[in-house]
This record gives C-alpha cells, sequence and structure tokens, in this order.
DNA sequence: TTTAGCACTCGGGGAATATGAGTGCTAAAC
DNA sequence: GTTTAGCACTCATATTCCCCGAGTGCTAAA
C-alpha cells in the first residue's frame, strides 16, 4: 500500500516540524512548510487519510497530528534525509577519538559524552567480548617477600594482574613451576572449564600449591567474566531534562533511573551480535518497558577483532533522528576504524 | 548565647518535623510534637525569638517556619540523635563490602550505590593517593615477537600494567638491560621529575633504545597522574527526584548535571586531605554555586597507608541528617576497617 | 478532485474567588 | 513576669469559571 508522493511530503513535514517544536501538528502549519501549492482543506482530507492508515495520530479531537510511531518508522526508513556534518563537529569527534594513549574504557567514555554533547540526547555504551574469551598465558612476578603480581592475557590480547598476597615467601623455582602449572593447566579454557579443572585438581595435588593455584585461577576467572560482561555505561543523562516530553519527573524518573546505574535490571536489548551496523528502535518497538515512549539508536563497531561494543542515543519518539543517525553512524566507523589501526589489539588494564 | 531548654526543644522539634515533612512548621504542630506542656500562643513567642536570632526563617510572612542554615548547623551540633543502624542494614553494608575478590574501584562503586540505597539520596565517591607518588619497581615481559607488557608498581602497591607494541622484535638481554635503565633511573620519581629525568636522558641515548624507554615512562607517568588524579564517581543521582525542593527541573538540572560526568568542571571539596573523619557542609557553607542549596554530608577512609578515600552524600539542606550521618560513618568506619585489613595493600589493576 | 466556508470541539491561559493554615498582637488570666 | 485565649490579617494554593483560538470534520460549490 504505497503512500502517494504527496501524501509522503506532507508525513515528511509533520514529522519533521513535529520533531523540531514537540507540538502537535496543524494542516495550516503542513500547508505552508510541505510545499505544496493546495489548500489547508486538501491537506485535511488527506491527514485524515493518514490517520486512518495510522501514521498519524491526533492526541485529542482538534488539536493538530502527530506521528505514530509507524510514521517515524516510515520516515527513519524512506523520507528521512541523511545530514552532513560541520566540519567542525567531525573534528571534535576525531579530538574525542584520537587520545590513542588513553586506554579502551576511557575512550569509550569519552566518545558517548562528545556524541551526548553533540546530539542533546543520553547516550549509552557498552562493550562485550563477543564469543568465548580465554586465558592465553599466564605470567607471575615476585615483587615482595610475602607478595607477588599475577599477570594474565587473555586471547583479546588484553591484560590484567593483580598484587597476590601470600603468608609464606616463595622460592623462585617454586614460583617457576606455579607458572608452569597454570600455564599448561588452564590456557585455552573458558571460564565454566577452568572451574572444572580446578575441581578436579583439587583431590590430587599437595593442599598448599593447589591454594595458590586457586588463587591466580580466581583472578583469571575473574578476569573472563569480566571481559564477557557487557560494560553498561552512559552520559549527559540530564539531557533528558531539556525535551518537553521529561519535564513531568513522572515520566523522567524510571527512564533515567533505568540509564543510571542505579537499577541492578536487565540492560538494553544487547543486540551485539546482530550484524547491522545502525539500528532504530522506535517506541513500542522497544522491549523494556522502561523505554515504551522512548527512541534507541544504535550503532556497533568492532574492538579489534574479538570485542564488540555499542553506542547508542536515547531519547523520546520526537527524535531527531536525521541529526542522531549522521552522527551516530560517524562516530562508529570512526570507532572501528580507530580500534582497527591504532590498537591493533585492544591494549588495556588500568582505572 | 545559649538557647533555653525549651527553646532548643522546640527549634529539634521544627528541624525534625520539617526534615520529615518539607513543609513549614507551625506553632500547631511543634506544640503537639515537642512535648511541651504550652499553648500555641507561647511556641509562637518562642518561634519568633528563635526567627529574631537566625535559627528559624520564614519562606514568607504567614507560613510555618523552616530551618535556616543556622538552625540546621544547632541541630547538628548539639540536637540531633545519633540513630542506631538497624541489622539488616549493617548486614546488607557487610555484604556490599565483603567482596573480597573484587578490586579497589568496584569496591567503591559498589559502597555508594548501596548508600545511596540506604539513604534515599545521591552519593559520589572519590579516591586519591595521598601525596607523592612514584613508581616503586618495573617489570617487563615479553608476550610476542612484537609486544611486550609493561608492569608498573607504585609505592601505594598499585599495579598497572600495559600491552606494548613495538615494530622490531626485542631479545631476551635487551630487554633485560631495558628494564635495568628503567628500575635504576626513574624508580622513586614523581610524574614531574621524571618528565624531566626523560628530557635529560634524550640527548645522550640511542634513539632506538630511547624511544622504548619513553614509552614505558609515558605509561608510568599515566599510571602516576591516574593515582593523584580524584576520581570522582556518582551513584544514585535520581534518588535527587524523590525530593521535594527538587521536584521544579530548573532546581534539579545544574545540580544534577553537577554531579553526573556531563560537566568538566572542578568537583567537590576536595577535604580529602583534612583531618577530621566526617564532615558536614550546610547549604551557603559550600564553596560551589551549584550546591548553594544543597548539603554535603562526608566522610573520609584510609586506603591502604598511601590513599585517601571520600564518601559523601548530597541532597537538600533539609536532610536526614540523623540517618545520614549514622549510616555513613559506619560505611566509612567498615571500609577503612576492610582496606586496612583484608587489603593490606590496595591490590589493583583491570576494569 | 479541490476549495471555501462554517459550526463544533477542546485544551490552555487568566482572572477571580475561596480556603485555610499560620502569624502577630493585644488583653486577660495565672 | 509569664502564659494563654482570641482575633484580625496575610498570603500561598486550589478551584472555578470563562474565554479564546487553533484545528477539525463536513458540506456545498467550483
Amino acid at each position: 500500500m504505497a503512500l502517494s508522493d504527496r501524501k509522503k511530503r506532507i508525513l515528511r513535514a509533520i514529522v519533521e516540524t513535529y520533531i523540531a517544536t514537540a507540538e502537535p501538528v496543524g494542516s495550516k502549519a503542513v500547508a505552508q512548510l510541505a510545499g505544496l501549492d493546495v489548500s489547508t482543506a486538501t491537506i485535511r482530507n488527506e491527514m485524515a487519510d493518514l490517520t486512518d492508515q495510522g501514521y498519524l495520530e491526533q492526541p485529542h479531537t482538534s488539536a493538530g497530528r502527530i506521528p505514530s510511531a509507524a510514521g517515524y518508522r516510515l520516515y527513519v526508513n524512506e523520507l528521512m534525509d541523511r545530514q552532513q556534518l560541520t566540519i567542525q563537529e567531525t573534528q571534535r569527534i576525531n579530538d574525542a577519538l584520537n587520545l590513542k594513549m588513553e586506554e579502551l574504557d576511557r575512550v569509550i567514555d569519552r566518545a558517548g559524552k562528545v556524541l551526548s554533547q553533540l546530539s542533546d540526547y543520553p547516550v549509552f555504551t557498552m562493550a562485550a567480548a563477543k564469543e568465548r574469551v580465554t586465558v592465553k598465558r599466564f605470567d607471575l612476578l615476585m615483587v615482595e617477600e610475602n607478595a607477588f603480581i599475577a599477570v594474565v592475557m587473555t586471547d583479546s590480547s588484553v591484560v590484567k594482574n593483580k598484587l597476590i598476597h601470600i603468608p609464606d615467601g616463595l622460592s623462585d623455582p617454586q614460583l617457576q613451576m606455579l607458572s608452569a602449572v597454570l600455564n599448561s593447566s588452564f590456557v585455552g579454557l573458558s571460564r565454566e572449564e577452568m572451574e572444572d579443572t580446578l575441581d578436579k585438581m583439587e583431590t590430587h595435588t599437595a593442599p598448599g600449591a593447589f591454594q595458590l593455584i586457586a588463587l591466580v585461577v580466581e583472578f583469571a576467572m575473574e578476569v573472563l567474566s569480566g571481559q564477557r560482561e557487557q560494560k553498561f555505561r552512559t552520559a549527559g543523562i540530564t539531557h533528558l531534562l531539556e525535551h518537553p516530553e521529561y519535564r513531568s519527573l513522572d515520566k523522567a524518573k524510571p527512564l533515567m533511573a533505568y540509564l543510571s546505574e542505579d537499577t541492578d535490571e536487565p540492560r538494553l536489548p544487547a543486540t551485539l551480535d546482530t550484524g547491522k551496523n545502525m539500528n532504530i528502535l522506535i517506541g513500542p518497538e522497544n522491549v523494556s518497558d522502561a523505554l515504551k515512549d522512548t527512541s534507541v539508536v544504535m550503532a556497533s563497531y568492532d574492538i579489534g577483532d574479538n570485542m564488540r561494543g555499542v553506542i547508542g542515543v536515547v531519547g523520546p519518539t520526537r527524535m531527531d533522528y536525521a541529526k542522531v543517525t549522521a552522527r551516530l553512524s560517524y562516530f562508529a566507523d570512526s570507532l572501528t576504524r580507530m580500534f582497527g589501526k591504532e590498537l591493533p589489539a585492544p591494549e588495556d588494564s588500568e582505572e
């Protein structure tokens, strides 16, 4: 059921003015903005049609029309112009990302912050290992009589360490031995497999040695969970309050709680795995209840070979999709490029 | 100018009911709650006195009275009962902290979250090295042909590492040599001293070797700044919206922006160094403009020997001081105890 | 098929009004 | 001297009412 060209132009005019003004759009306004040489009455007829077909809604009789979710969807899919970024903006984005000395998390955080400032909406970020992560190697370093550093490197080249205190000292050969056991028995295993192996090992190993092994392996398991775990971060939540649909606190509160780290609840649709790069979820298309009146535009990017990240913008269904998608896709591309080139494998540690 | 006992009881009743109700307190309410057997007229006279002395304010003629900053101050200093925590609460706090396998940052974050839930106010946390931080030792580990791990341990026993990629491979002796240079020339130096030393070294060192040294030293400098840098984190910002004084968005917005990481501006009064353990700043006693109508209750605690942390609660001047201080001091004590015992020196790395 | 015209609807804004809690003051009572 | 009752006054908030105007749907003419 294809729409006539005129209907499309009318719909587009309505979506765009509603996005700009946040107020229902009347036939008069459409007549001026759509650039059609027809009277308001004609427009009204067309608008009535569009309402019947489900692309528009009227908040109450005798106000203008506002786009429905389906209306936004059509707009996003067919009607929307792709916006160009200004040179200042691309510059800003590049600056935010090009701090190559900085580590992964901080770059991602920074990206979220800048994207939020550029789009005037809150932004969330997420990063997680794509698939099964394992430990590639263990290293142990004696630093004091009663403490050594365990260094764990995962197959996605992430390196983490921990200072481990032990009651009695450890001789060099002992340390070598420990290292050998770890590297031979626990390399290439997933978190769960490590747990199993550790359990089995307990029975036929000297208690003292086992305890040491367990300390390091537990740390390694922690590292692996940390890798798989999706770190959800947000930036610019206060931007929410700038938009009229969240002026009432009753509306703003649940969404804000959802976005801040306050709730322990499950997060956004973890579309980390979908092949698509850009994803737009409009209002009811969202699963979570807190997002029912909210749209999410998100893009994913690769971090090295083994990780994938998502960065997304959250706002009212009346979101400036053209603006947001333009900035977002540039961001995602830049991130992929930078994590591909500058950091051949994600370097890491700290904070 | 000591207040009569009766005045104190009236003031206390006013502060406590105002804290509970957020509405100006009239003479009638005071008569009932203060437990004095006098009429409302007498109370009114006393309240007039208290107003003259600056402990109370009237938002407009003919509303009840509300406490002034001085009134809160007096209440906090002399009138307030120390609250007891319920067993459930102490249990909750202990649970939050006793995840000993977790690392520093995560424990602090978790503490902030729980404190926020227990107090119904937003919470901020901060941690920083107390004084001059230096590197205690360097370790280098070859992991691939063209990459090695640099491990840096500071004198506060914080260990960080980084995977460093190099164009050409490095032989074992070369690595030993590099390690020797680093450990002999850069141990015990502050960030600034390192920079100087590095500059001086540039002239009389082979370019290739110098570049390697610089890579590692730059990383070490980053680690040191990271240590000194005060990591400001918040939890439960949305609790703000629950309190009537922030019902209007105009009021909530600036404070929220201040608390979220949205602004790059300087943070809270960095009273990391003051000897006092607990600190209450009421309204105008705060320096920052965003906090003028806001009270901050904060407590500091030790993290090992070389770091100190602050955890604080932010809320309207009409804050439930008794409740907050009780929980906060328990938290701070627990944190000190746990970082003192369980983690003799703050172990570290990751996230 | 488009347009002009018109009666109708309904939300928002503003003024006027009512309400009621709380005050300050005075004069009487203790 | 201190406490109390009484009373007129103030002022923020809630309620009501009314008006206005934008926008609609429908009809009849172009």
